[in-house]
DNA sequence: CTGTTAGCGCTTTCAT
DNA sequence: ATGAAAGCGCTAACAG
């Protein structure tokens, strides 16, 4: 079924059709009936694959996750859907699981098959080869990890205010040993947020020790291990801040496996708010990020680059954030607390 | 950057410069050099798009989820991730939530952009549109959704297996009043999951009441609405088993709300066996299935099918499942029984 | 072994 | 308002 098959079947141009079809003002509204009628009975449909090839526009959008099955990359792959599939645009989904190779070779395959633009989320943003990937490639929107030393379009969320109501929270409950658990790699949020756990235990001169930071790695597994590594320091740290709710579940694994009680023991919070962290069995305190609408803004402001102002200016989007608190923090040696699940009690900044 | 300017560089044609760099084995070996050195100098990468409209072939799979953003679903991409991957293919994917109409709209978008293959996890197989889709389009795999009266390519589990496993479970801890949550739809695998139920009920001479079934959705929010059904009954379930994972959750924060101990009061059955599922704080009894494996079995049938046996005949792929016993079945009316969680207690058939 | 040529299915001038 | 023709970038006959 091809666009010459239609043509025959009432008679016109091939040039003619493709312009009925396509909603050309100049055509003859019986030409048009007449060209709907026969593309409808042979059901035809125009091959994308021809029409990009001959456009060079594809409606198809490229996205990059750092892992698929992390709910807060599907929640934003979600939210990405929601305004693309409005667009009858197609999404590519590609899972890097922060390899600097997989995310190049996907790359590369993603814009070999003419996508018109690529959301980068937590994605490997320096290097030669990403960069002039960027550089020469579609409009690209960067969510939770900028270029440093551009300015282009990014949709995150306030970092730094996400920390401090998390640091300050621990500290108005009495914790001076609070351990921190980092991303993986150096990103520009995992900066933001290191940093601003910095500066709290500066400005409220907390305990301030190597190893009271471990790297995870964003998974349960890596969250185990650093929660083991970080509960059998002497002393022990009284409350530990992950980075992602990942790590602060498997801290609390740790704490468990190791006989520690949650929140009487230690206290752990953290950060994305992901729905399992609202489970009653859970209740995990954590610093909330609307993850779909982020994916949306991604898309919206993907879209706007693609249509008109392909070269208008770059455009942040920050979403601010709250802290869920819930019932894995309590005063520090406190033994006692234990929070309300019916309802979170939310501290916004 | 196109095939005629490297073609153009190293004065050649340009179909010997497409032989050489697509490893025809004629080439001479100097020319091939040659092409491949003036490739990397201009970093010239094919066009896809251009090769899919000449050969129809395009390297890329669809596949098709009823939700990104549920565990067992981005497990099972994963899996078939793994294997495309490596054959350097790339995977669109789709989020249909369970809509017939969006199922029929990606379709369409997916096989209008050359897919070599399609795979459907749990998808709406029947009804004039799909069946036309399907009839007419490139090869599929099948997961958890048959259709009926065909024979073709399918990975599945032993759904019956796995629900009788569950039953006994329960009918051995003493429980006679047991509740079913099904899926949303009728399909395959929720008429043999629920048949199993109704099967263990009849052999087992348990309760069988009309109000003992509720249709959920495979959400949390649906489970909850479940469980508050059910446990509203008089007399009330001693046990609920649930169609999967999600569900099982919500009936258990319903169970909460309401003031009911799990599993003391009622113990509760799931269904995929998530990672959620063996959290400590959670602990869920469920039937598990090797969802990574699923995903990368449906991948390499599917690659198989596009490849030499375009014709072969239907191979159907069905994964043993095992019940994990954790903490929240116990004997029914005891008030006593806490799994251990060090170690999962595995039954299989 | 290399080159010439004919499309794949579509859109887009440019004539008519 | 419609049609003829060129060409997007590539591969596959086929000829040499």
């Amino acid at each position: 079924m091809t666009i010459g098959d239609v043509a025959k079947a009432c008679s016109l141009a091939v040039s003619t059709v493709s312009n009925a079809l396509s909603g050309k003002p100049y055509v003859r509204k019986e030409t048009r009936r007449k060209v709907q009628e026969a593309a409808d009975r042979l059901s035809y449909r125009p091959s994308a694959v021809a029409q990009a090839l001959r456009t060079s526009r594809s409606s198809t959008i490229g996205v990059l996750v750092p892992d698929i099955t992390n709910p807060v990359f599907s929640w934003m792959v979600r939210g990405i859907d929601d305004v693309l599939f409005r667009e009858g645009r197609s999404l590519f989904v590609c899972s890097t699981e922060g390899r600097e190779d997989k995310q190049i070779q996907y790359m590369h395959a993603l814009i070999d098959r003419q996508v018109d633009g690529l959301i980068l989320i937590s994605q490997h943003t320096h290097g030669d080869d990403i960069e002039a990937i960027l550089d020469n490639g579609p409009p690209f929107v960067l969510i939770h990890r900028r270029r440093r030393g551009h300015k282009e379009d990014y949709v995150g969320i306030d970092n730094d205010a996400g920390m401090r109501l998390a640091m300050n929270h621990l500290v108005e409950l009495g914790h001076r040993r609070i351990a921190f658990i980092r991303g993986p790699t150096t990103s520009t949020s995992v900066e933001e947020r290191f940093g601003a756990y910095r500066t709290v235990i500066a400005e409220a001169r907390l305990a301030a020790e190597a190893n009271l930071v471990f790297q995870g790695d964003y998974t349960i597994e890596g969250g185990m291990q650093a929660g083991k590594f970080l509960l059998e320091q002497v002393p022990r740290p009284t409350a530990i801040l992950a980075a992602n709710d990942f790590s602060a579940l498997g801290v609390i694994e740790a704490a468990m496996r190791l006989g520690f009680r949650v929140p009487e023991d230690v206290s752990v919070i953290g950060y994305d708010d992901i729905f399992i962290a609202r489970m009653p069995q859970v209740q995990l305190t954590t610093v909330y990020q609307p993850k779909r609408d982020i994916g949306g803004a991604a898309a919206t402001q993907l879209l706007r680059r693609i249509g008109a102002l392909r070269r208008g200016r770059p455009k942040e989007v920050i979403f601010p954030v709250e802290l869920h608190v819930r019932a894995t923090t309590a005063p520090a040696y406190s033994g006692s607390r234990v929070g309300p699940w019916e309802q979170d009690e939310v501290l916004v900044p």
